[in-house]
DNA sequence: ATATCATTTCGTCAACTATCGAAATGTAAT
DNA sequence: ATTACATTTCGATAGTTGACGAAATGATAT
Protein backbone atom coordinates (compact mmCIF):
# COMPACT_ATOMS: atom_id res chain seq x y z
CA UNK A 1 0.00 0.00 0.00
CA UNK A 2 1.29 3.29 -0.93
CA UNK A 3 0.70 6.26 1.79
CA UNK A 4 0.85 9.90 0.95
CA UNK A 5 3.58 9.82 3.08
CA UNK A 6 5.25 7.76 0.65
CA UNK A 7 5.03 9.55 -2.72
CA UNK A 8 5.82 12.87 -0.71
CA UNK A 9 9.26 11.19 0.09
CA UNK A 10 9.75 10.33 -4.33
CA UNK A 11 8.69 13.91 -4.60
CA UNK A 12 10.91 15.51 -1.85
CA UNK A 13 13.97 13.19 -3.47
CA UNK A 14 13.59 15.09 -6.86
CA UNK A 15 12.47 18.78 -4.76
CA UNK A 16 16.42 19.93 -4.85
CA UNK A 17 18.44 21.33 -7.90
CA UNK A 18 21.02 20.00 -7.12
CA UNK A 19 19.39 16.25 -6.85
CA UNK A 20 18.27 16.46 -10.19
CA UNK A 21 21.54 17.48 -11.88
CA UNK A 22 22.77 14.26 -10.59
CA UNK A 23 20.05 11.82 -11.72
CA UNK A 24 20.86 14.09 -15.15
CA UNK A 25 24.32 13.49 -15.40
CA UNK A 26 23.88 9.83 -14.04
CA UNK A 27 21.55 9.44 -17.52
CA UNK A 28 25.09 9.64 -19.17
CA UNK A 29 27.33 7.20 -17.41
CA UNK A 30 27.81 5.88 -13.98
CA UNK A 31 29.61 7.78 -11.84
CA UNK A 32 31.73 8.07 -8.10
CA UNK A 33 31.35 10.09 -5.61
CA UNK A 34 34.37 12.21 -6.42
CA UNK A 35 33.18 12.70 -9.79
CA UNK A 36 29.99 14.34 -9.09
CA UNK A 37 31.72 16.25 -6.24
CA UNK A 38 33.85 17.89 -9.15
CA UNK A 39 30.85 18.42 -11.44
CA UNK A 40 28.77 19.91 -9.02
CA UNK A 41 31.11 22.02 -6.83
CA UNK A 42 30.00 21.10 -3.94
CA UNK A 43 31.65 19.37 -0.24
CA UNK A 44 31.91 15.67 -0.56
CA UNK A 45 29.94 14.98 2.10
CA UNK A 46 27.20 17.05 0.34
CA UNK A 47 27.15 15.14 -2.29
CA UNK A 48 27.18 11.62 -0.07
CA UNK A 49 23.93 12.98 1.42
CA UNK A 50 22.02 13.50 -1.29
CA UNK A 51 23.31 10.29 -2.84
CA UNK A 52 21.73 8.42 -0.07
CA UNK A 53 18.13 10.88 -0.48
CA UNK A 54 17.86 9.23 -4.16
CA UNK A 55 18.75 5.78 -3.34
CA UNK A 56 16.26 5.63 -0.77
CA UNK A 57 14.03 6.95 -3.01
CA UNK A 58 15.13 3.75 -4.81
CA UNK A 59 15.76 6.74 -7.94
CA UNK A 60 19.72 5.17 -8.02
CA UNK A 61 22.29 2.31 -7.24
CA UNK A 62 25.41 1.92 -5.76
CA UNK A 63 28.19 -0.32 -6.40
CA UNK A 64 31.95 -1.22 -5.41
CA UNK A 65 34.53 -0.16 -7.81
CA UNK A 66 38.15 -0.49 -6.40
CA UNK A 67 38.10 1.91 -4.23
CA UNK A 68 35.64 4.09 -5.36
CA UNK A 69 32.08 3.87 -5.29
CA UNK A 70 29.69 4.26 -8.47
CA UNK A 71 26.32 5.42 -8.43
CA UNK A 72 23.73 4.65 -11.31
CA UNK A 73 20.47 5.02 -11.95
CA UNK A 74 18.06 2.14 -11.16
CA UNK A 75 17.77 -0.30 -13.85
CA UNK A 76 15.62 -2.78 -12.18
CA UNK A 77 13.05 -3.86 -14.70
CA UNK A 78 10.05 -3.31 -12.17
CA UNK A 79 11.41 0.78 -11.80
CA UNK A 80 9.04 2.19 -14.65
CA UNK A 81 9.03 5.25 -12.12
CA UNK A 82 12.11 6.36 -12.81
CA UNK A 83 12.68 5.65 -16.52
CA UNK A 84 9.23 7.84 -16.46
CA UNK A 85 11.00 10.49 -14.40
CA UNK A 86 14.49 10.84 -16.11
CA UNK A 87 12.60 10.58 -19.49
CA UNK A 88 10.79 13.72 -18.37
CA UNK A 89 13.71 15.31 -17.44
CA UNK A 90 15.57 14.71 -20.49
CA UNK A 91 12.28 16.80 -22.52
CA UNK A 92 12.79 19.47 -19.64
CA UNK A 93 16.41 20.14 -19.75
CA UNK A 94 17.45 21.55 -22.85
CA UNK A 95 19.24 24.01 -21.24
CA UNK A 96 22.73 25.63 -20.97
CA UNK A 97 23.12 24.42 -17.02
CA UNK A 98 22.18 21.00 -18.16
CA UNK A 99 23.98 20.96 -21.45
CA UNK A 100 27.68 22.41 -19.26
CA UNK A 101 27.51 19.76 -16.83
CA UNK A 102 26.77 17.04 -19.73
CA UNK A 103 30.21 18.34 -20.99
CA UNK A 104 32.16 17.92 -17.63
CA UNK A 105 31.30 14.44 -17.66
CA UNK A 106 32.78 13.59 -20.69
CA UNK A 107 36.51 14.90 -19.52
CA UNK A 108 35.71 14.18 -15.69
CA UNK A 109 38.31 11.87 -14.52
CA UNK A 110 38.67 10.06 -10.79
CA UNK A 111 42.28 9.13 -11.51
CA UNK A 112 42.94 13.02 -11.68
CA UNK A 113 40.71 14.51 -8.96
CA UNK A 114 40.39 11.97 -6.41
CA UNK A 115 44.36 11.06 -5.68
CA UNK A 116 46.46 14.56 -4.69
CA UNK B 1 13.79 27.43 -20.49
CA UNK B 2 13.30 25.53 -17.53
CA UNK B 3 16.32 25.42 -15.24
CA UNK B 4 16.66 22.73 -12.26
CA UNK B 5 15.06 25.22 -9.82
CA UNK B 6 11.77 25.21 -11.92
CA UNK B 7 11.88 21.89 -12.20
CA UNK B 8 12.27 21.36 -8.52
CA UNK B 9 9.71 24.04 -7.55
CA UNK B 10 7.16 21.53 -9.29
CA UNK B 11 8.67 18.80 -7.71
CA UNK B 12 8.34 20.45 -4.00
CA UNK B 13 4.90 21.59 -4.51
CA UNK B 14 3.72 17.91 -4.45
CA UNK B 15 6.68 16.93 -1.88
CA UNK B 16 4.09 17.56 1.42
CA UNK B 17 1.16 14.95 1.64
CA UNK B 18 -1.09 17.45 2.66
CA UNK B 19 -0.58 19.01 -0.72
CA UNK B 20 -1.28 15.79 -2.14
CA UNK B 21 -3.99 15.13 -0.49
CA UNK B 22 -5.69 18.09 -1.63
CA UNK B 23 -4.70 17.46 -5.28
CA UNK B 24 -6.35 14.19 -4.89
CA UNK B 25 -9.67 15.05 -3.51
CA UNK B 26 -9.68 18.19 -6.34
CA UNK B 27 -9.85 15.32 -8.79
CA UNK B 28 -13.59 14.97 -7.42
CA UNK B 29 -14.69 18.20 -7.97
CA UNK B 30 -14.03 21.82 -6.83
CA UNK B 31 -13.66 22.87 -3.57
CA UNK B 32 -13.94 25.54 -1.32
CA UNK B 33 -11.50 26.55 1.13
CA UNK B 34 -13.52 25.55 4.26
CA UNK B 35 -14.45 22.43 2.30
CA UNK B 36 -10.97 21.25 2.33
CA UNK B 37 -10.37 22.50 5.63
CA UNK B 38 -12.96 20.54 7.06
CA UNK B 39 -11.44 17.33 5.27
CA UNK B 40 -7.84 17.87 6.17
CA UNK B 41 -8.31 19.08 9.57
CA UNK B 42 -5.96 21.96 9.63
CA UNK B 43 -6.63 25.61 10.00
CA UNK B 44 -8.10 28.09 7.39
CA UNK B 45 -4.47 29.55 7.13
CA UNK B 46 -2.78 26.37 6.36
CA UNK B 47 -5.24 25.70 4.02
CA UNK B 48 -4.75 28.60 1.74
CA UNK B 49 -0.82 28.52 1.76
CA UNK B 50 -1.09 25.33 0.61
CA UNK B 51 -3.28 26.06 -2.37
CA UNK B 52 -1.62 28.48 -2.96
CA UNK B 53 2.03 26.89 -3.37
CA UNK B 54 -0.34 24.54 -5.71
CA UNK B 55 -1.16 27.20 -7.67
CA UNK B 56 2.02 29.03 -8.45
CA UNK B 57 3.26 25.79 -9.55
CA UNK B 58 0.11 25.79 -11.55
CA UNK B 59 -1.52 22.62 -10.90
CA UNK B 60 -4.67 24.31 -10.05
CA UNK B 61 -6.53 26.94 -10.71
CA UNK B 62 -9.41 29.23 -8.38
CA UNK B 63 -12.34 30.93 -9.26
CA UNK B 64 -15.05 33.17 -7.32
CA UNK B 65 -18.17 31.49 -6.38
CA UNK B 66 -20.43 34.01 -4.56
CA UNK B 67 -18.76 34.17 -1.09
CA UNK B 68 -16.51 30.92 -1.79
CA UNK B 69 -13.59 30.72 -3.63
CA UNK B 70 -13.33 27.12 -5.61
CA UNK B 71 -9.96 25.56 -6.18
CA UNK B 72 -9.60 22.68 -8.80
CA UNK B 73 -7.70 21.00 -10.98
CA UNK B 74 -5.54 23.13 -13.85
CA UNK B 75 -7.75 21.83 -17.06
CA UNK B 76 -5.83 24.12 -19.55
CA UNK B 77 -5.41 22.07 -22.50
CA UNK B 78 -1.65 23.31 -22.61
CA UNK B 79 -0.91 21.52 -19.32
CA UNK B 80 -0.37 17.81 -19.89
CA UNK B 81 2.18 17.76 -17.38
CA UNK B 82 -0.64 18.05 -14.43
CA UNK B 83 -3.28 15.42 -16.17
CA UNK B 84 0.37 13.40 -16.15
CA UNK B 85 0.45 13.47 -11.81
CA UNK B 86 -2.89 13.43 -11.36
CA UNK B 87 -2.97 10.04 -13.27
CA UNK B 88 0.15 9.08 -11.74
CA UNK B 89 -1.76 10.12 -8.16
CA UNK B 90 -4.96 7.53 -9.46
CA UNK B 91 -2.69 4.75 -9.67
CA UNK B 92 -0.40 4.96 -6.60
CA UNK B 93 -3.67 5.82 -4.31
CA UNK B 94 -5.38 3.01 -3.76
CA UNK B 95 -5.10 3.43 0.07
CA UNK B 96 -7.03 3.48 3.09
CA UNK B 97 -6.13 7.02 3.73
CA UNK B 98 -7.10 8.15 0.24
CA UNK B 99 -10.51 6.54 0.07
CA UNK B 100 -11.60 7.87 3.66
CA UNK B 101 -10.78 11.74 1.93
CA UNK B 102 -12.91 10.56 -0.92
CA UNK B 103 -16.09 9.56 1.42
CA UNK B 104 -15.72 13.33 2.58
CA UNK B 105 -15.98 14.67 -0.26
CA UNK B 106 -18.97 13.76 -1.31
CA UNK B 107 -20.29 14.38 2.01
CA UNK B 108 -19.05 18.01 2.80
CA UNK B 109 -21.43 21.13 2.41
CA UNK B 110 -19.99 23.98 2.76
CA UNK B 111 -23.22 25.76 3.80
CA UNK B 112 -23.21 23.34 7.03
CA UNK B 113 -19.10 23.48 8.00
CA UNK B 114 -18.52 27.51 6.86
CA UNK B 115 -21.51 29.22 8.59
CA UNK B 116 -21.97 28.98 12.34
C1' DA C 1 50.29 -4.94 9.64
C1' DT C 2 50.16 -0.45 8.02
C1' DA C 3 49.24 3.43 5.33
C1' DT C 4 46.32 5.45 2.04
C1' DC C 5 42.36 7.39 0.65
C1' DA C 6 37.27 7.40 -1.11
C1' DT C 7 33.23 7.60 1.18
C1' DT C 8 30.01 8.01 5.09
C1' DT C 9 28.56 9.69 9.47
C1' DC C 10 28.37 13.29 12.92
C1' DG C 11 27.86 17.92 14.90
C1' DT C 12 26.80 22.49 13.95
C1' DC C 13 24.76 26.36 11.78
C1' DA C 14 21.86 29.15 8.67
C1' DA C 15 17.96 29.08 5.78
C1' DC C 16 13.55 27.37 4.75
C1' DT C 17 8.87 25.18 5.72
C1' DA C 18 4.57 23.97 7.98
C1' DT C 19 1.79 25.33 11.41
C1' DC C 20 -1.22 28.32 14.15
C1' DG C 21 -3.91 32.42 15.68
C1' DA C 22 -4.73 37.21 14.93
C1' DA C 23 -5.40 40.89 11.97
C1' DA C 24 -6.44 42.56 7.34
C1' DT C 25 -9.04 42.19 3.05
C1' DG C 26 -12.75 42.15 0.20
C1' DT C 27 -17.17 40.66 -1.17
C1' DA C 28 -22.13 39.50 -0.28
C1' DA C 29 -26.29 40.16 2.18
C1' DT C 30 -29.04 42.97 5.14
C1' DA D 1 -23.81 52.02 4.90
C1' DT D 2 -23.19 48.32 7.79
C1' DT D 3 -22.64 43.71 9.08
C1' DA D 4 -21.21 39.12 8.30
C1' DC D 5 -18.07 36.10 6.96
C1' DA D 6 -14.79 33.33 3.64
C1' DT D 7 -10.31 33.85 2.53
C1' DT D 8 -5.64 35.84 2.62
C1' DT D 9 -1.77 37.92 4.77
C1' DC D 10 1.18 38.58 8.76
C1' DG D 11 4.05 37.35 12.74
C1' DA D 12 5.75 33.95 15.70
C1' DT D 13 7.45 29.34 16.54
C1' DA D 14 8.92 24.53 16.12
C1' DG D 15 10.74 21.34 13.04
C1' DT D 16 13.18 20.15 8.83
C1' DT D 17 16.72 20.70 5.26
C1' DG D 18 21.10 21.68 3.01
C1' DA D 19 25.54 23.04 3.75
C1' DC D 20 30.26 22.48 5.63
C1' DG D 21 34.40 20.52 8.04
C1' DA D 22 36.03 17.03 11.12
C1' DA D 23 36.05 12.51 12.58
C1' DA D 24 34.92 7.67 11.68
C1' DT D 25 34.72 3.78 8.51
C1' DG D 26 36.28 0.45 5.62
C1' DA D 27 38.46 -1.33 1.72
C1' DT D 28 42.78 -1.32 -1.20
C1' DA D 29 47.53 -1.34 -1.88
C1' DT D 30 52.03 -1.34 -0.01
Amino acid sequence: MTTYKDISKIYKALSDPHRLRILNILRLRKLCVCEITEILNLATSTVSKHLSILQSADFIQQEKDGKWMNYFINNRASDARTAAFVSAMEFWLNNEEAKADEQKVKTVNRDKICST
